[in-house]
DNA sequence: AATGAATGAGCGTTCATTCAT
DNA sequence: GATGAATGAACGCTCATTCAT
């Protein structure tokens, strides 16, 4: 009947913990919510604990696939293969276009999905997630982008910062932007988001970042 | 003998939260590493929420308190008086110098105190605290900073984005930065303090941000 | 194994509020007299209140159950229907037959349960249960009594006193005899409790309690 | 300034435990209310029960007090000198005589201190004190009530039933008509007390109460 | 006499988890 | 797979009481 009682309790584990907190939300809330007896949610996760973790790595995976999927062929590999070596102008287009398609795919997704945003927000913010921990998940996700980020400093591109440090920069505008629109749709539109591309690319570029010829 | 139990107190809950979280910090423990009995910890805050507060509470007014006593006299009014009014050259490095020198100040403090920012953080990362009263906190402390930003975007100098985007914008990039140097000490030192203001003030400039002259 | 835990909290709950107070008796000791855990006690009641409140029902409505089924048939029914009207000699001496049989149930009950006893007089004496609800409690258990004297009134063979008053004398000079009786055994016997019916009924009737020369 | 800090104490503990009970009466709450410190109240009563103890003591003996003094001369004494011996019509005229003055005076003591009528009920009504010593307390109160009880036994004039149960049927009717008059003042007047004495009275003469015609 | 900070056992209640059905 | 009664440690908090001032 229900389509399974496993994402249902998923689903409204992740209602409750944005809306609560992780630790404020307690696993008889959830089962009572999701209309399940108690022994049923430690029936399909062997603790809370599981339960937050696939709810973190099926949030993370749907992402990444949804990144991949939207991923244009012609964009797609953002190995060197494709940039010609030496016009390094059309190198730099070609690169700033493959960011900013990604970027207005990812907060494409996170207006789809604020739920999910929320929780992606929530759990790296916990304390029990290290900072380094955070930065390799996020890399799994993100690893396109961050390939794209090496590219631009190997072509000279980018502030003299530490790459790492313009990586983290760029996700936490990211984060910063989908829940700014997600939270005031009414300011949300095509333009807003490609300013708000432009914003951190011009933050990242040595300067001036795009030379506007006349 | 010892200073004053409430402090200690504090201190502990501090050091506890951003090690454990909120939630799964108990005030038992609480009380056992400050070493106070439990009913000495509930004589001095009614109860752990209000322990929680105040401990914030405690963090903004030492911030803000700082930031405040900081301010050089010749840069402390940002208020149009000392701007020239016809001279938009003079009022933009003006303004600009007010900004580094706030965002400088800031990372100052927070290097100082990597417990508060972690706490703030913690704090503003809770879903029991909503985006509005987050923003408008941090607009307690940051009061001076919006202020440079509005006169920035009166005198044409910023980014066509909504200003409370701006804002919001500015701030998560000093969390992001404060952060990055705290964990990583190895990476900080006063060029790269200034690069990363020159980098935000780069991303909401009106391109191109700072004409370089000669 | 165990007939049923809930009812055996109920009963060991029973025992100790009489023994030591509601108040003074913890769930804890209650759970842990009972040998169940303190959550199984929280499993079956949502709070100590709403235990205290369903064991003073269950009190009530066991006692109301008994009261009814011991009717007899031909005194069942205290309505006007079986009262000649016309022969008031005859009536009245009905009124006082279903008026004993009923006192005389009553106390027979409260010999038989004597911890229910104490508890209905625990449970109306807390400052919490108002005069007014307590009335109203009674008002269900006793209903035919009060009919009866209603019945009694309008036949003009009661003292001339507010009815309400009348009830609450008959009410606590039943708990004062049931009590008596359920302290002192030895002095319990049939004439006793007999004489304490017509010591009740000589209270609250109109003829005169000492003959009145001229 | 104020009276006396122990006497507000014994006031203020008073209302709260009528309103709120004795065990949910926090001894905090009663130096908060009284405006003292917390030490103050352990400094005038060793502990808890002694304040409680001492708030019954202080009642009762303003209520033994009063009795003592409103007792009319005449009527003082109700040992057998003033009584004829042989006048039997007349020994028993004073005898109840003297009783309707008891009852009225304790009526209205009652009347005038509601709190202390609640109190005693409250104390009365807990577990803690005993069946035994609470008879025992109201002997010392209302001793010349039982010996007037006593001495209409003597007499011949009242019901067969044992006199410890007369007593406590006398003592329950009187808290009980005062309650009734305390709560319904407007139920009370000079007719409805002396008829609720007629009542116990008659209750517990001798004298059939109902005239058996033929 | 009076204060109020400090105590720690104990309170009512919640929790994640288990297991017999 | 699903249930929900049962568990007991742990939670936030209150309590009567102490004691240095």
């Amino acid at each position: 009947m229900a389509p399974n009682k496993k994402q249902i309790i998923l689903d409204t584990a992740l209602a409750l913990f944005i809306s609560q907190g992780i630790s404020d939300t307690s696993t008889a809330s959830i089962a009572k919510t999701a209309q399940v007896a108690t022994g049923t949610l430690f029936h399909h996760f062997p603790n809370k604990q599981a339960l937050v973790d696939e709810l973190y790595r099926s949030v993370k995976q749907e992402l990444a696939e949804y990144l991949q999927h939207q991923l244009q062929p012609e964009l797609r590999a953002p190995s060197g293969t494709i940039f010609s070596g030496s016009d390094i102008t059309a190198d730099k287009d070609l690169l700033i276009e493959q960011g900013k398609s990604f970027w207005l795919n990812a907060l494409q997704w996170f207006v789809c999905h604020p739920e999910k945003l929320a929780y992606l927000k929530l759990y790296y913010a916990s304390p029990l997630v290290s900072p380094d921990a955070r930065s390799q998940a996020l890399e799994e996700i993100f690893s396109f982008l961050f390939e794209l980020i090496h590219q631009g400093q190997a072509l000279g591109l980018f502030q003299h910062l530490p790459s790492d440090f313009l990586v983290r920069f760029i996700e936490s505008s990211m984060f910063n932007t989908a829940s700014y629109i997600t939270e005031k749709p009414e300011q949300d539109n095509d333009e807003m988001r490609l300013h708000s591309f432009l914003m951190v690319l011009q933050a990242i570029s040595l300067s001036p970042p795009i030379n506007k010829p006349d």
